[in-house]
RNA sequence: GGGCCUGUGGCGGAAUUGGCAGACGCAGCGGACUUAAAAUCCGCCGGGGUAAAACCCAUGUGGGUUCGAGUCCCACCAGGCCCA
């Protein structure tokens, strides 16, 4: 039955197009309205198909757009397919069968599922990241952050992308001097003056040297990365697919292999993605995380000179960055990485007292622990190097230690060891019996170990007495005067690894020319579409090689015939074997909605205007999985887009929210271990449960946990859909409780929802007639009870509190008997976002041809939101201790008699004194007497 | 180890932001209708206490601020998430 009228109507809104909302320009297109965007994150279509976490938050960004219509609002609610993934490509090993297909199926599974739910999608903008022209405009903006470069002292100095060739110029013209790009990460560490080496002038440098100036500022750019090689798999796997050093699917050998690799230089965005954080409306978790994973940091880089073994200087120097430059003094000896060349250097050399075995024996076995078990604060492990440096403050020597606690990965991946303030180095120096000076005066009474806090300065000689952040600036001016050091910004954001060894990806829009120079394809050639492969076995091999690269065809092939300029058009070149990672198409596809089917442009200007204006997505709603990586990316695309003139928004979303997950219930063994459900009984009674895994006959305990497979408690919205209907399914999700809450999904629950819409139904309908029933008069009651109703879940909707909205509508519906003609119509249209499909069956029965979905949103009286008389409660010392009846609007002064006349009050207070009367007017009365 | 969040009946959750704790739903109990069941409708539903009231206790625990605390502050306990 609900079925039935749900298919009817999802079939008449596409017929009729009830949801296309055309674009400015377009017919029907009504520039008088406002505009909402509304934004769901976009889903990976699964072959297991829609799982019930996906439509909660679908729906209640399907409950706003309906709201906002009837408010008069142009409202954009698209969908869509972040197509390319993993899942794919291994059936397709396993299988044989193109990605391509599996990958459609399942995004005709997923689109049939959500059409299922009635939601409000424009569909005629869907698209899939797989679609070529989709991809061919990811290609196009790779295309640009290639030809782009971050110019740090543009726009006041907050610096912004622009053109390479804008660089190049300056180069040439010599208004610029030129030089390797001193941020460059992929030069760091490789000993160059903080301030970059000039190369001289642009003329006198042969290609080679002008081409990896320029490279060296790209904002898209090649590296050696290290990648988990698996050569039986003949694939990279990431670090969650490799377990203690073999591969999670097969337990094969995994080496770990430097491959060339495209980067975004993300880094130098740091800031900005930082400080944007400030302007947009998001969780404040979220902002912190995304600040903590930029992780700024301000200190100084110093520089150690070395002295070799013999005391030798070789005018070599170890550069280290520290938070707290102004502990210097204190600093008793260094640690590198494991990793770090210094270390090498010392094996080569072997320095005198030096255990080189030792030494070898500890490198090897640091640089094999994971990060995490390196920074676990346990058993402090290290070896001396046999190499000394000399503090450069103090003059003094002290020896440079190795250990794992150091990561090459951070600053320079070399530290000073300062142990009377940094309980790390506290720890070591006491394990390994190295000098401790305290050199920040800790308060009295402290029986700590390192101080971290902050106070004056001691047996820092120059320093002494300034606190933390004098200090600071006075040793770092010393330093920066006597060229041993500069304050210098750190950052735990690395660049962004780009490439990925796969196939079923955006190929990049990238050849190699026969010197191995990298070159990008012409605009007007892209997209560069995948070739299909004529079977998906990885090759085994111990060079790491990305299945795309056995499409021999397609990767050898001319300069003229892949669209690359400045190349002779007969030249062989070799493609990009590489794919762009699954961020790629998602990092953007927010704007492609917008203008979806322009073949012209990736977003043309007046839809761009128009949708993005105003901070650009008014709402954006996800799960918190996607809190730091795809909203940062996304946010880092878009200040390219931005500083290149594209877009016009500098941040995409302006107001982000997170759905909280749904979980179901599981249970767990006496050591926390999970037990799916279809193996657990309940031996007790339904008041006195009793739960027994049957293959042990143990007792579990019945806890709440994720949705998982393994566990066996996912629930399928298909089945609900066909036991209830879309309608209630809806309801409920939104009645579970707060959105952003997690909460626990209970079958049990639904059939309360059920019932609302079956007394939604009999309120309206006459079920002997299956007609509409109306009242024969206005019945005063109902009245009010609607136009609170009205008011309750309009405001609720803004708030995006759904749940209570839906107990305003049981509230009307457990005191409306009938209704008439008017009261049916507001009571249909306030409904409608929560249950399109009974509203519209209603709706139409009321008369109406057009759709509910344009109706206007219903308006209330004020008047009728306040009773006559409202009850007061009397509290004696804050008790409740007896109520009194008033009009609403009564004053303190009235309230206060009213109450000491109280009969019951009277009897309370005798006796004592009456030392105040608090009177809140409308809420309450409190006497205080003793 | 650091940061953030959460803790309210048998269950999911409300509570105008400091003002009657438990809205609304589920489950449960009692009743009506029915030959019966389902569905539907009516009533009860935190604990103690009482003939019924009064009253007492109650929002993880302990303290504090306040006329008044689920809400604010401090400490602790438990669970979750993130970072290390």
């Amino acid at each position: 039955m609900a079925g039935q009228i749900e298919t009817r109507w999802q079939q008449w809104w596409a017929e009729q197009g009830t949801y296309q909302q055309p674009n400015p320009g377009e017919p029907g297109f009504d520039a008088s309205r406002p505009k909402y965007y509304a934004l769901d994150m976009f889903p990976y279509p699964s072959g297991a198909g829609l799982h019930v976490g996906h439509p909660e938050g679908y729906t209640a960004t399907d409950i706003i757009c309906r709201y906002k219509k009837m408010q008069g609002f142009n409202v954009l609610h698209p969908m869509g397919w972040d197509a390319f993934g993993l899942p794919a490509e291994q059936y397709a090993i396993q299988t044989g069968i193109h990605p391509e297909i599996t990958t459609k199926t399942a995004i005709d599974n997923f689109r049939r599922q959500l059409q299922r739910f009635g939601f409000c999608y424009d569909w005629s903008r869907e698209f899939g990241t797989i679609d070529p022209d989709y991809y061919k405009w990811t290609q196009w903006i790779f295309v640009k952050i290639y030809h782009s470069w971050f110019d740090p002292e543009a726009d006041g100095g907050k610096g912004k992308a622009r053109p390479i060739n804008e660089l190049i110029q300056e180069f040439v013209d010599g208004t610029r001097k030129v030089k390797l790009n001193p941020d460059a990460a992929e030069y760091a560490g490789a000993g160059d003056l903080p301030d970059g080496t000039d190369a001289g002038d642009w003329e006198t440098l042969d290609t080679e040297t002008r081409k990896a100036v320029v490279d060296s500022y790209r904002l898209a750019y090649l590296s050696q990365q290290t990648v988990n090689w698996c050569p039986k798999l003949g694939t990279a796997l990431a670090n969650e697919e490799v377990i203690d050093g073999k591969s999670e699917r097969g337990g094969f050998p995994v080496f770990r292999k430097p491959l060339r690799q495209w980067m975004f230089r993300i880094t130098s965005y740091a800031d900005r993605l930082l400080d944007g954080l400030s302007d947009v409306d998001w969780p404040n978790s979220t902002k912190t995380q995304q600040a903590e994973w930029i992780g700024r940091s301000e200190g100084a880089e110093v520089d150690f000179p070395i002295l070799m073994p013999g005391g030798l200087d070789l005018g070599e120097k170890l550069r280290i960055f520290t938070t707290r430059p102004d502990t210097i003094y204190g600093a008793t000896y260094m640690v590198v990485a494991p990793e770090h060349p210094l270390v090498e250097m010392a094996i080569e050399s072997e320095p005198e007292g030096v255990d080189i075995k030792r030494l070898t024996n500890y490198v090897e076995w640091a640089k094999n622990r994971s990060d995490v078990e390196r920074q676990e604060n346990k058993e402090k492990t290290g070896v001396a190097i046999g190499i000394n440096v000399t503090n450069p403050v103090t003059g003094k020597e002290i020896p440079v230690w190795t250990a794992d606690y150091v990561m090459m990965g951070y600053g320079t991946g070399a530290i000073m060891a300062v142990p009377g303030q940094d309980q790390r180095d506290w720890d070591f120096a006491t394990e390994f019996d190295l000098p401790i000076v305290r050199t920040v005066q800790p308060p009295e009474g402290f029986d700590g170990e390192a101080y971290t806090g902050d106070g004056p300065a001691i047996n820092s000689d120059m320093l002494d007495g300034l606190h933390i952040n004098e200090a600071k600036a006075k040793i770092i001016a010393w330093m920066t005067e006597k060229k041993v050091g500069a304050s210098k910004v750190n950052y735990k954001l690395r660049d962004w690894l780009f490439s990925r060894q796969r196939y079923w990806g955006e190929p990049f829009p990238i050849v190699f020319d026969e010197r191995g120079h990298h070159h990008a394809v012409g605009e007007e050639s892209l997209p560069v579409v995948l070739p299909p492969l004529a079977d998906y076995q990885p090759v085994e091999s111990d060079t790491p090689q990305p299945l795309l690269a056995k499409a021999e065809d397609w990767i050898n092939t001319t300069a003229g015939e892949a669209g690359v300029h400045g190349l002779h058009r007969d030249e062989q070149v070799r493609r990009e074997t590489n794919t762009m990672p699954g961020w790629a198409g998602s990092c953007w596809y927010y704007l492609r909605y917008c203008d979806s089917k322009n073949s012209e442009k990736l977003i043309g200007e007046d839809a761009e205007s128009y949708w993005m204006g105003e901070g650009g997505v008014d709402l954006y709603i996800g799960g918190n999985e996607h809190a730091v990586l795809h909203l940062l990316y996304a946010r880092f695309w878009h200040m390219i887009l931005f500083d290149l003139g594209i877009v016009h928004s500098a941040e995409p979303f302006r107001k982000l929210f997170h759905q909280g997950m749904i979980t179901s219930m599981a249970y767990q063994r006496g050591d926390k271990s999970l037990v799916p459900v279809d193996e657990v009984e309940n031996r007790g009674s339904e008041e006195q449960p009793s739960y027994i895994e049957v293959a042990t006959g143990a007792p579990v305990e019945k806890i709440i946990a994720k949705m998982s497979k393994s566990l066996k408690n996912v629930i399928n919205p298909d089945e609900v859909i066909e036991d209830y209907g879309a309608d209630t399914f809806r309801l409920y999700e939104m009645y579970m409780g707060p959105l952003e809450a997690s909460k626990p999904w209970s079958t049990r629950d639904i059939v309360g929802l059920y019932r609302l819409l079956q007394k939604i139904w009999r309120l309206c309908i006459d079920e002997e007639s299956g007609e509409l029933r109306f009242a024969d008069a206005v019945d005063d009651a109902t009245e009010k009870q609607l136009h609170r109703m009205i008011a309750k879940v309009g405001e609720d909707i803004e708030k995006l509190s759904f749940n209570t909205a839906i107990a305003a509508v049981f509230e009307f519906i457990n005191v409306a008997k009938s209704l008439t003609q008017s009261q049916m119509e507001r009571f249909v249209k306030t409904i409608s976002p929560f249950t399109p499909h009974v509203s519209e069956e209603l709706w139409h029965k009321l008369g109406h041809d057009d759709s509910v979905a344009t109706s206007d949103w219903p308006t209330y009286d004020e008047a009728m939101l306040v009773d006559d008389e409202i009850e007061i409660p009397i509290q004696v010392m804050g008790k409740l201790r007896s109520k009194m009846y008033a009009a609403p609007d009564t004053d303190a002064k009235t309230l206060e008699t009213m109450a000491l006349a109280d009969e019951r009050i009277r009897e309370l207070i005798e006796g004592k004194t009456v030392r105040k009367v608090v009177v809140v007017p409308g809420r309450l009365v409190n006497i205080v007497a003793n």
